[in-house]
DNA sequence: TGTACATCAGTGAACGCGCGTTCACTGATGTAC
DNA sequence: TGTACATCAGTGAACGCGCGTTCACTGATGTAC
């Protein structure tokens, strides 16, 4: 490893009006950096830079300041834990409402411990470094979206208690978010008998929620 | 404001024998800074130093690195939050173990809304960011131990399902840390009906954990 | 009671680092005539 | 088919900042003789 250097190979200049094209490499280029270290702090304007292959400044031909491009990261994760989760319940093809709220809860702890940093910078980061908007209409593509939907089918299919779902489901979210956030901050906790905590976890809070048992 | 000074004024030298007392002085700034920005990051070696109204460097003098310092404050905000509980446990004197479960999580909810950054490093911060013991023992002296307590007290009073007590109380400090942890991260989520939620929160937790409705 | 000396509690200046951002520029590419 | 020119997609160098940490030092304080 002599003279080696970190940087990747100069990426090879856009052709004329193809200037966009650099705009995804820049966002691809800090997600694979999110991804490789796990570490929201190493994304910065120069790693990204270097990784494209392209200089600093050039990042500020595609976005106006870092947050707006952290932003725009961090509204790629949301659609991702929203396609997960959809998956998800697709795969599972349940039928009966109570096997479609175990299975969103089981995809949505999934993608908490499989995208530590991801979930870390979606649910458990300062309310500053999020993008400025979390409103009601954000939420529906969020994932809690289908959560409330699940809820209201369980009402409907009388395996909940009839009643406003929103606040059912913000509870039932705060609970599996619970679990998801302590097990990436408290690795090391003694957690007992791992391989069914999600699934008593989420039967838990359904019983909580008045399922019948 | 001509001429103003963000620094401290220089403090004055201990006597000989009295150098210990700069470490309770670094501990007490570090907490203040921590309290006055809510902001960890803020929280530096010479922020530290000029809030006690020395240079960096003597930090040294009591502190190996900026870890060693963080991690003894750290210590001090578990005992805080241990204190916070305990305190609340006493003052409501309950007897029956249902009240005392349902003061033991509002308590813990209390401490986490009215310390928003020192919950945050207790419970959310990366792993790598933490003192490096969160073994058994460090647990007991850290609310979860009277949480452990409370759901064995509950068993024995037939109140809650006899059986393993760590299992529940691991599920229950997972469902009341959720909405801890989203009440600090997500301020401007439309939480509903706030005044009830957390005793809400709570009886839902209860219930599914077996409480008889 | 006086003085040399060791010790203690710090200081002052500097190190190298990585960061976000700005500014004047360059050079290849396509277009108009 | 040839050439002048505008535009686009970047570059290179530098700015000022705050950070953790190190190193050689200083000067007041207490102690031994």
């Amino acid at each position: 490893m002599t003279g080696a250097t970190t940087s990747s190979p100069r990426r090879a200049r856009a052709r004329r009006g193809e200037g966009e094209k650099l705009r995804r490499e820049i966002l691809d280029a800090a997600e694979r950096i999110l991804r490789n270290t796990d570490d929201a702090s190493a994304v910065s304007i120069r790693a990204v830079a270097d990784a494209v292959g392209v200089t600093p400044p050039s990042i500020y031909l595609h976005f106006a300041d870092k947050n707006e491009l952290l932003w725009e990261v961090c509204q790629q994760h949301f659609e991702h834990l929203d396609r997960h989760v959809r998956d998800a319940m697709k795969r599972s093809g349940a039928s009966d409402p109570v096997t479609a709220l175990l299975t969103l809860g089981r995809a949505y702890v999934d993608f908490g411990i499989n995208n530590p940093e991801h979930y870390r910078i979606l649910f458990m980061s300062k309310p500053d470094d999020q993008p400025p908007t979390f409103d009601m209409e954000h939420l529906r593509t969020t994932g809690f979206g289908q959560l409330l939907d699940a809820v209201s089918a369980a009402m409907d299919g009388g395996v909940l208690p009839k009643g406003n779902p929103m606040p059912v489901a913000v509870k039932m979210w705060a609970g599996v978010h619970g679990l998801t956030s302590l097990l990436i901050s408290k690795p090391d906790f003694p957690w007992p008998d791992r391989a069914h905590l999600v699934d008593d976890h989420l039967t838990m809070l359904l019983r909580g929620a008045g399922l019948p048992t």
